[in-house]
RNA sequence: GGCUGGGUAGCUCAGCUGGUUAGAGCGGUGGAUUCAUAACCCACAGGUCGACGGUUCAAGUCCGUCUCCAGCCA
């Protein structure tokens, strides 16, 4: 029996994310993990908030609070809107959990030892105000290119000149504003992706056509322009801290420098994606206390993780396109290191009999873009998940947001289009269906499936297009491409409502309630189905529906064929919901437009 | 500047390895219906597929040039 491991790029813990953010990685992936556990497929799906990194450091200052205290409660905040959002992680990790210090500190230590981490001296702006290295973009000053006065270390924002903070002319520190400033020599490692490529190449060209354009065309590119070696420390203190006294002798025979790299944390990039097995050691270790006991077996995840244990797990990575290279170059490079290791000579032999797993499907997603422009936090342009809890239940979002997924290219979110298409296909025609067959059979039913009574030509014909249609959702879904997926099913429901129209009980009744039975009988089964199809895009929602007719929930992914409009045992109870989607009004769009910016913003 | 993606009906988008009258939803028009959240269902609505040139029996779909938009440049 195969298996399913899927992960969503893991949000930074800083801030409240936006739509985009949901649209890009969490939402996909969880509702690619709905299908798949309703296929009955062994599923472990899996995030984590991003925490380490100078960005938390200054946000943690800047709340008074300490990085630790920052992101517990920053973490809090975003599991309950994750839960909230009907995300069904089966674990919501942390990057600064032990697990994943353990494994950083383990892997970079096997790759010094493999021979793929080397030293090197590198010139450091130090604040001698703040007493700290500034990274890049915490030097501002003014730009020698076009004379703007505040651009940054890395880059100027006015003429978007690539910059080195040494270039700048009066460079002070952004924390302080201090110009007592300098530049230090500081010793860091550096992954050397470079002799990687080759491999990286091989196995990236494999996936063409397999794996969306936009990443197999972004990762090539970055082999094509030469894989640089990465650094992957930093002179900071929030992180996970450079075990440099832990290591043996490389390849060369050479130890590390364990005094130049004290009080050294690795990069964010570096740990935050081993934060995947983290994560997955994490959910174990959660398991066996929830059981009884202390820990974890190691055999618990790296069953998830580690060949040949996880021969037959599929791993699915959903991200947005600014987390590509980190996942088809970075990432890859960790694990093709710590898989293999060389002697002094050069020669490549495996590390272990266990190694690690890479992405099997890399799902990639372009931007979502607020009124053609982007979400902006500083700005407060666009809508952000706790506030769009605050107007509309998740589902209305969540069904948006997947109809109109940027799979292909950037999409455009306006408030216009998403109350168009809202009220159109949740309210009028799911909604609709649902409430106008449950009330009928209220009133000319007893409240009840009715029995008796066969089917005809009509029922034959539903049956047949119900069936093809969902064999064209399931492929969708398998395929992963949830916003074609979402059209199978919008015109599911159109069958419903259109077979109710043609079969017309309401008419048949009075000459001939057999027959109408039997079309509520359908009309029931097709509620039933609903339900279950519905249930990965708009979770609450479906619960609500199964509950009409008594369908088990969740239900499974049907198969199709024989059956499939058959489920609902004659006699059992119907009981038509409460209003499913009640429509957005006109008034509020205006409202919400003016709140959080319309096209001229 | 380099690179990546994209410019298809009023709007938002589908169109895989080139092949009958270029598709869907929304909007619009007409019709049908009254069970239902004034909902549903049906039909129609003609867009020189960014521009020009080329390859081919045949191009939105391949090649070249140009143009516009977006993003990326560690």
């Amino acid at each position: 029996m195969s298996r399913t491991l899927i992960t969503s790029a893991l949000p930074y813990i800083n801030g409240i994310k936006h739509l985009g953010t949901l649209a890009g990685s969490m939402l996909p992936a969880d509702v690619y993990a709905r299908f798949k556990r309703a296929q009955g497929i062994e599923t472990l799906y899996l995030c984590a908030t991003d925490e380490h990194g100078t960005t938390t450091e200054l946000a943690a200052a800047e709340a008074g609070l300490d990085p630790a205290t920052f992101c517990e409660r920053a973490h809090k905040v975003q599991h309950d809107l994750g839960r909230r959002f009907g995300l069904s992680w089966d674990h919501f990790g942390r990057s600064s959990s032990p697990q994943n210090h353990r494994l950083t500190q383990q892997f970079a230590r096997q790759l010094w030892e493999a021979g793929f981490i080397e030293e090197r001296v590198t010139q450091q702006v130090y604040s001698n105000t703040d007493r700290r290295f500034l990274p890049d973009r915490y030097v501002i000053g003014t730009c020698p290119h076009c004379g703007y006065e505040a651009a940054r270390g890395d880059q100027c924002e006015n003429c978007t000149r690539v910059l080195d903070p040494t270039d700048l002319i009066n460079p002070r520190s952004a924390v302080s504003g201090s110009t007592d400033i300098e530049v230090r020599s500081s010793k860091h490692l550096f992954l050397r992706q470079s002799v990687f490529s080759d491999k990286l190449r091989g196995w990236i060209d494999a996936k063409k056509g397999q794996w969306p354009l936009i990443v197999t065309s972004t990762a090539l590119k970055w082999l094509d322009e030469g894989l640089q070696d990465r650094g992957i420390t930093r002179d900071v203190a929030w992180g996970v801290p450079v075990n440099a006294d832990a290591w043996g002798p490389n390849p060369d025979g050479q130890r590390p420098d364990v005094e130049g790299l004290a009080g050294k944390v690795f990069y964010v990039w570096f740990d935050a994606p081993i934060e995947y097995i983290g994560v997955t050691w994490e959910w174990a270790d959660a398991r066996a206390v929830a059981a009884g006991r202390t820990a974890a077996d190691d055999q618990d995840w790296e069953r998830w993780w580690r060949l040949p244990l996880a021969a037959d797990v599929t791993y699915s990575e959903f991200m947005g396109k600014d987390n590509i290279p980190f996942h088809t170059v970075g990432f890859p490079t960790t694990l093709l290191g710590v898989n293999e290791k060389t002697d002094g000579k050069g020669v490549w032999s495996p590390a272990s009999n266990a190694p690690w797993k890479l992405v099997d499907e890399l799902k990639g997603f372009n931007y979502l873009d607020y009124y053609g422009g982007k979400f902006s936090t500083s700005q407060g342009r666009g809508v952000f998940m706790d506030q769009a809890l605050e107007l509309l239940p998740a589902d209305y979002w969540r069904w948006w947001i997947t109809a109109n997924s940027p799979e292909t290219s950037d999409a455009t979110f306006t408030w216009e289009q998403f109350q168009a298409q809202v009220n159109a296909d949740l309210a009028d025609v799911l909604g609709n269906f649902v409430n106008r067959i449950c009330k009928f059979a209220e009133t000319r039913f007893d409240a009840a499936v009715p029995a008796g009574g066969e089917w005809g030509e009509l029922e034959r014909k539903l049956a047949a297009d119900v069936d093809a249609k969902l064999a064209e959702l399931t492929g969708f879904m398998e395929g992963r491409e949830f916003r074609k997926a979402t059209t199978a099913l919008r015109q599911i429901w159109v069958l419903g409502n259109g077979y109710l129209t043609e079969a017309a009980p309401w008419t048949a009744f009075k000459a001939d309630p057999q027959r109408a039975g039997v079309a509520v009988r359908v009309g029931l089964n097709l509620v039933a189905l609903f339900a279950a199809l519905a249930e990965p895009f708009i979770p609450f929602t479906a619960e609500k529906i199964a509950g009409a007719v008594g369908a088990p929930f969740p239900g499974r992914w049907p198969a199709g064929g024989v059956g499939l409009l058959d489920q609902l045992a004659p006699g059992q109870a119907v009981r038509a919901p409460e209003v499913l989607f009640r429509k957005v009004e006109d008034a509020q769009v205006a409202e919400w437009r003016e709140r959080f910016g319309g096209p001229e913003a």
